[in-house]
RNA sequence: GUCCCCAUCGUCUAGAGGCCUAGGACACCACCCUUUCAAGGUGGCGACACGGGUUCGACUCCCGUUGGGGACGCCA
């Protein structure tokens, strides 16, 4: 049997992690038994799909690389199919046609909850005959008795009653599909063979494998997994920080890092922390997936960023980087090589870097207080001299040079490097000073230099 | 309220009855390294929710309690 998973996200909003999570799974067993993986998006809710949602989607997934092998498909363009489907249902008198009114809904929830009764449709319309009035909302015909086991790959079979099940909709009074229909329709005709998504679907499963067996038609595996918790053990919501996939991005995280991290959010595989793709796709299984909810842990998150920017190709992740290189300074890539062990994040690592990127020192008052002292000007004023004189300037000769200076002035090297790196730099804070210098390169340190010199003579 | 799922350090997890003095990772703390900040190294702190069974023996199996999550829409 080949494998063919699907991520069925709804357009109604952005793509979350926790609908990154279900992708990820889903797309990582398809790969690992060569089969498929198959977008599709469930927008029958007209009134709350918006094409901005699809966009998001489909931009998440791509930032993410989660391919998909077929589609995306449209449920909207789907919709003769529904249609055929359910006068099939009808004609089977499987399902039937409900006039009940919303109030008459509405009232009837409200007495099943008074008198502690899970709330659920009684059935007024079901014995009905079949009559010409075909105005209302369509509700299939639930069994009344016996059971549904749910075999789940994950929390193994799981039993319900038909009698804690009701006739659902199946199509709206407009004559719509509603979502159980289509899903139960679509995973059919398109063959899924796993159905991987959250455990707020379990229950509604054993009502779409009712269904699905009164269409006669196959019922695929399913497994559900638990749900992404915030940190304060509440759903994962607005209130906790990024939500959408594409604030990930604009915070500064790498696909990899994000991806490796919802990877390990309830699966495991021994004591392994860090896993390429490819290691995810041989290693992936249900059998290793963890039946409870997690919470979402952003430090491990920035931990597992900081890992893949520190191991990543320069290059490949200095062109993740939303920004341009100074002519006149060093490469982005050089940038990356020298800041990857200092940054979390992307965007803290061009936070840290302004000083290569050409744009006007911003400096850092407590730091040039601190630093910037009279008693430091002779010494700075002739390592200035000095380096200027450096015909040849990379970070060995700077070193040594520092190096000198301070052996000339009886200085602790610190004593020296520090009001060098307010200097030219702005801040107490920075890669090691002699390949910062060399970085930002002999014209723009000289000139900071002299900048720095400046500043000490005029607060004299 | 009813039904469903779940339960090991603060967090993510290892653990398939004796391998457990419960392991790893993040975070936190200390020390080392050090021209700043980091990174790195070493060490430390820290958990089997509770109560009953089953068993020679339970973190592991069963039942209950408690706690957490989910579902109960003409949303998906």
């Amino acid at each position: 049997m080949t494998v063919r998973t699907r991520f069925a996200p709804s357009p109604t909003g952005y793509l979350h992690v926790g609908g990154v999570r279900t992708a990820l799974f889903s797309w990582l067993y398809a790969r690992k038994h060569g089969g498929q993986f198959i977008l599709r998006i469930e927008d029958t809710d007209r009134k709350r799909s918006t094409q901005a949602s699809v966009d998001a989607i489909l931009e998440g997934m791509a930032w993410l690389g989660l391919q998909a092998d077929e589609g995306p498909f449209y449920q909207t363009q789907r919709f003769e199919r529904y249609q055929q489907v359910i006068k099939q249902l009808l004609s089977e008198e499987k399902a039937y046609y409900c006039h009940c009114s919303k109030e008459r809904l509405e009232q009837l929830r409200v007495g099943q909850m008074a008198s502690k009764q899970k709330p659920r449709y009684d059935g007024k319309c079901r014995e009905l005959s079949p009559s010409s009035d075909k105005t209302g909302v369509i509700r299939f015909k639930n069994p009344k008795i016996g059971q549904v086991v749910v075999k789940d790959l994950i929390k193994g079979n799981i039993t319900f009653n038909n009698s804690e099940l009701d006739d659902l909709i199946i199509a709206r009074a407009d004559g719509t599909p509603t979502y159980h229909l289509t899903v139960v329709v679509d995973d059919w005709d398109m063959r899924i063979s796993h159905v991987i998504r959250g455990d707020d679907h379990l229950n509604n499963t054993p009502r779409q494998i009712n269904l699905l067996q009164a269409l006669g038609a196959t019922v695929p595996q399913y497994a559900h997994l638990s749900m992404i918790l915030g940190s304060d053990g509440q759903r994962l919501s607005k209130r906790h920080g990024a939500v959408s996939v594409m604030n990930y991005k604009e915070e500064g995280y790498l696909p990899e890092a994000l991806l490796n991290y919802l990877v390990r959010l309830g699966w495991s595989h021994g004591d392994q922390e860090i896993f390429s793709l490819e290691e995810m796709i041989t290693l992936f299984d249900f059998n290793a997936i963890h039946g409870s909810p997690a919470a979402f842990n952003i430090d491990k998150l920035l931990w597992l960023n900081q890992h893949y920017i520190k191991t990543g190709k320069p290059e490949e992740i200095a062109a993740q980087l939303p920004i341009q290189a100074d002519p006149l300074g060093p490469t982005l890539a050089d940038i990356v090589t020298i800041q990857a062990e200092r940054a979390k994040t992307l965007k803290e690592l061009v936070h840290n870097s302004q000083y290569f990127l050409g744009t006007p020192l911003e400096y850092d008052n407590k730091a040039v207080r601190k630093h910037l002292k009279p008693a430091i000007l002779i010494p700075l004023t002739t390592l200035c001299q000095q380096l200027e004189a450096l015909s040849n300037w990379n970070a060995e000769t700077i070193h040594t040079t520092i190096q000198v200076v301070a052996q000339q002035y009886e200085l602790k090297l610190g004593k020296i490097a520090q009001p060098l790196r307010v200097a030219i730099t702005g801040g107490a804070v920075s890669p090691p000073i002699d390949a910062t210098s060399y970085l930002i390169g002999q014209p723009r340190t000289i000139e900071r230099l002299k900048r720095a010199i400046e500043i000490i003579e005029h607060a004299e």
